[in-house]
DNA sequence: GGTGCTAACTTAACACCGTTAGGCAGCTTC
DNA sequence: GAAGCTGCCTAACGGTGTTAAGTTAGCACC
């Protein structure tokens, strides 16, 4: 049946299940064909909507950085960068499967300048030189990737008994994997905090 | 030719090649038939030393890792995690296109269990509580992987005229291009710097 | 010193990948 | 009513990681 009378696919409904594929089965566990299964088409169908993979991934990607906010810059540079990194990690790690892919990825999308500018002329605005403006803009984006790629305690096997008599300052560390993403989020939380207070202490110290 | 009288390959020949053509063409560029090419040999050979291709790139990522030094921390926390995170750090920027499997990826091994033992040792040793200590560990590692993934400064396109008007805070944007390298190693120490000092201050706040 | 075993390679092939080419039917426009 | 575009289809290309089966050099052993 060639030329459905109601157009089967768009734009916004193969953004949505690629996501969600990517969500269950990994970045590498999204091929064209799989997604296009998952849609009920043929593989070739989604080249009319999307000119490339990469492409797809590229807007899958701009979808999820759209949470981020940089809007609170208005109530200071502290509020404003701890606004924007903290929705920033919240929407990576609502997904992090595609974070290996939109942290080398894109950021020339206009939104994501954009958000760039915003990021930058707050700290400006409160005062700070422009090469330590770019410095924390960078900084901070180096936190939210880290934590979000990383997952710091996932690194651990499950098998606790390796631990015990070879790695003494680690004998705690199984409990790491059952809370892996509280650790995770609290290891952000206190970077973050810790991070911030030296920047306010240096700010105080540079007037 | 088959079963030559000397072997043409090794593990360690292998792990060599595929790095330097990770290092040429990326972690993409990187295919069984093209490091076999590489090594004057046919693909199904390299199966002979290594299962599989995943094996592999944990292999060499974990070659990597071992210019990790976590020894400093003898001459106390402070001097322990710089030395940590600073030789982090430049071992990942000395391969950047691995950074993404290498982030992901094992860190069950055994030497990866040795340094994280080391890392949060030496910080109880130093009197920081095991909760903080896993904390610090794990925004270290985020501060190393964001950064080494990341490339914040690469993320701008090279078009100067866009700028100008549109987004009047990064009229500079341009010249961070330039001196990727310089803004990201820079922005690291900076970070680093920041984040150590305000854990120092905790330190002495809480006492 | 021949026999059999294992090691280290070969070529052929499988199932999958992203993507392109070409065919076909419904909708729109003249 | 014919032409052309749109949105799907099947077939196919060159690539991927990996497995199977064949071939021969080196080694252990009686």
């Amino acid at each position: 049946m060639p030329r459905p009378t109601t157009p089967l696919l768009s734009q916004a409904g193969i953004r949505a299940a690629a996501l969600e594929i990517i969500d269950r089965d990994g970045l590498d566990g999204l091929s064209m064909r799989k997604l296009a299964t998952a849609l009920g088409v043929s593989a070739p169908a989604l080249y009319f909507h999307y000119p490339t993979k990469e492409q797809l991934l590229d807007d899958v990607a701009g979808e999820i950085m759209e949470k981020v906010e940089t809007s609170a810059f208005a109530d200071g540079w502290r509020e404003g960068l701890l606004g924007w990194a903290r929705s920033y990690r919240a929407a990576l790690a609502e997904h992090p499967n595609i974070v290996p892919f939109l942290a080398q990825g894109p950021g020339q999308r206009d939104a994501s300048l954009r958000r760039a500018d915003a990021v930058h002329g707050g700290l400006v605005a409160a005062g700070w030189p422009a090469r330590e403006a770019t410095m924390i803009g960078a900084s901070t984006k180096y936190l939210v990737v880290g934590a979000a790629m990383g997952s710091f305690s996932r690194g651990f096997v499950d098998d606790v008994q390796v631990y015990l008599d070879r790695y003494p300052a680690l004998v705690d560390a199984h409990r790491l994997r059952e809370h892996a993403d509280t650790v995770d989020r609290d290891s952000f939380e206190f970077a973050l905090t810790v991070f911030v207070d030296g920047l306010a202490a240096r700010l105080s110290r540079m007037r």
